[in-house]
DNA sequence: TCGCTATTGATAATGAATATCATTATCTTT
DNA sequence: AAAGATAATGATATTCATTATCAATAGCGA
């Protein structure tokens, strides 16, 4: 018996945050979409729970970094380059063939991957 | 004008909490190492501030998965498998040639890859 | 419009990690 | 071996990201 799957309703809020994490350039935090929509009066705990369900209906993209969790506007599969001095995040494509690269044998199943390279920027050098 | 360098005593904490690590096989947290050693009276703070130590000073690995920092007894770069029901961690070498595919360029400078697939393993099949 | 219930906002609670600071221990120099 | 300088420790307060709680609100199907 598959559970019912619960109905997800749009909300003002919902549709706020989405448009906010689309709209990003710099893989934000729950609290920089927090920032950004401070006039919208919508609390932080919905931000933390719609940024979670919107990951989970694929919709938008997260990866922590740095102790937290950073979102994503593109949803399809690609690496990051980030700077260790200043800490800001690029995107890059995910080198071609990599997921025949993947360790598959008979005991994993993979369907995902998560690369980021980490290097020092032009800026900070 | 080079900071001198701090020089790094030798202490019974650090020496426990290295070999804590060093005899490690699943990836602790600073948590787990402090109840590793629960009986021998070292503090939270200082395991917290051996293992940041430890990493800074390349004797042992570390990343971050699911919200906390995780150690590695190998030092040297590879990458890992999760499985994202039941959460443990394997080691695997990184793809050969993996560096070849950093997106060098005049405006970046990579030293570091960190790669993870993520996947359902056998046992939770 | 009614009724069900998913969602919200305020806030308390959790958990990982860091800061503070008086005390202790290590290491170098006599 | 003793002294002096200071790195390290342990207890604990604090910070910060995230989750849990719960009464009130608001989508959405009937």
């Amino acid at each position: 018996m598959i559970h019912k799957q619960k109905v997800r309703r749009s909300t003002r809020q919902r549709r706020l945050i989405l448009d906010a994490v689309k709209d990003s350039l710099n893989h934000p935090s729950a609290s920089d979409i927090y920032a950004t929509l401070a006039d919208s009066g919508i609390g932080i705990a919905t931000i933390y729970r719609q940024l979670s369900a919107l990951v989970e209906d694929g919709e938008i993209g997260s990866f922590e970094y740095q102790g937290e969790v950073r979102y994503d506007p593109i949803v399809q599969p690609h690496a990051h380059i980030v700077c260790s001095k200043c800490d800001k995040i690029w995107d890059v494509a995910l080198p071609k063939g990599i997921n025949n690269l993947a360790p598959r044998n008979d005991s994993f199943e993979n369907f995902d991957v998560d690369l980021t390279w980490k290097g020092v920027c032009n800026d900070c050098r």
